[in-house]
DNA sequence: AATAACAACAACCGCCGACGT
DNA sequence: CACGTCGGCGGTTGTTGTTAT
């Protein structure tokens, strides 16, 4: 037998909160707070209102020394750091920001900070480009449809953000594309990512790619896979990790310092540094324009050969890929353990 | 002035791990 | 051990306010 229902769900009222259940809730948690029993706390306080909606309404809303809007240049650049690290895991984010609540910082990266940072692919690909996220012309029998690829798209626009963080600190090591590279990609994987490109003729003037050299940085994030082989989440702190449809990426973060990288589709980036790391929103957004047709030209790239690649690895093949082919060296490993 | 489009924010929904029964 | 709720989380939706036409 489980617990008793937590609520009468036909009984209880939804929507936006009245100033008087505001005032009854908050004068009942400053007398007696919470009681570690949310589900049992409207009743006490006389609120026709689910459990879970008097908490949401109090950590986000009632609670005291809340903030709210207002954020400062400082907050934005903890935010994009921490969103680049670790992506979308706000309850995390919202810790470093005292006075912010997870819902809070979500909203604004969702209405303004992902705007300002990745707001100009549409206007791309409105000139004829492919369209990314044209979910109504997509057909039956076409590969996964946008929606499909969610996550992936996720990982692909955390990682576009990391790039182009990294490209600014290092124009050498924005990413890189070298065909050679994708011998340690799965056989398949690699034929299709080639015929992606080849189906491409007539964007051949925007495929231009800024580094087509190996550069001072490890030759690629495949070459790291020291770092998930072995019990990582001992030696450095919280392993968090990620494999997602046709996408790989990766951080481990602790306190101190935090460690990422992805790989898609033979296009690598990867990083070391302390969290927040030393990137700054004005960065980017003063460099934005210069980054602009590079960064379409990448999302194409990644798009196409997601589309492609979709549905043939499984999660298995991918990280049994990525372990099996790539020859991760001392060497390599060395570069990611100093410069922390 | 009316209304459409967009932005901002509050709140809900559904999922998942932990845990009580 | 199985079942089912709780609490927390992230994604999404609904509502309200603002701006543009």
């Amino acid at each position: 037998m489980g617990r008793a229902p937590c609520c009468d769900k036909a009984n209880v009222k939804k929507g936006p909160w009245a100033p008087d259940e505001d005032a009854k809730l908050k004068a009942y948690i400053e007398k007696h707070g919470t009681g570690g029993n949310w589900i049992a706390l409207p009743r006490k306080v006389g609120l026709k209102r689910c459990g879970k909606s008097c908490r949401l309404r109090w950590l986000n809303y009632l609670r005291p020394n809340l903030k709210h809007g207002g954020f400062t240049q400082e907050e934005d650049d903890i935010i994009c750091s921490l969103y680049i690290s670790i992506g979308s895991r706000w309850s995390i984010i919202a810790a470093q920001l005292p006075g912010r609540t997870d819902n809070d910082i979500k909203n604004y990266w969702n209405t303004r900070l992902k705007k300002k940072l990745l707001g100009r692919r549409k206007q791309s690909n409105a000139k004829g480009r492919i369209a990314v996220d044209s979910e109504a012309t997509w057909r039956h029998d076409d590969p996964p449809r946008p929606s499909e690829l969610s996550n992936a798209n996720a990982a692909v626009e955390r990682l576009h953000l990391h790039m182009q963080l990294q490209y600014l600190q290092n124009p050498l090591s924005y990413f890189n594309a070298n065909p050679a590279l994708w011998s340690k990609m799965h056989p398949l994987l690699q034929e299709n990512t080639i015929q992606s490109l080849r189906f491409m003729p007539q964007q051949t003037e925007d495929l231009h790619i800024p580094c087509l050299e190996y550069d001072s940085r490890p030759p690629a994030a495949t070459s790291c896979p020291r770092a998930f082989q072995q019990p990582i989440s001992e030696e450095i702190g919280n392993l968090d990790s990620q494999v997602e449809l046709g996408t790989y990426s990766d951080a481990i973060y602790d306190d101190s310092r935090s460690l990422t990288l992805g790989a898609i589709n033979g296009i690598s980036s990867c990083s070391v540094g302390s969290i927040p790391i030393n990137y700054t929103s004005d960065m980017i957004m003063s460099n934005i324009d210069q980054l602009s047709d590079t960064r379409n030209t990448v999302a194409e790239l990644e798009n196409m050969a997601n589309r492609r690649i979709g549905g043939i690895m499984s999660k298995e093949e991918q990280d049994l890929d990525y372990f099996e082919s790539s020859n991760g060296s001392d060497e390599c490993f060395n570069w990611w353990s100093k410069d922390i």
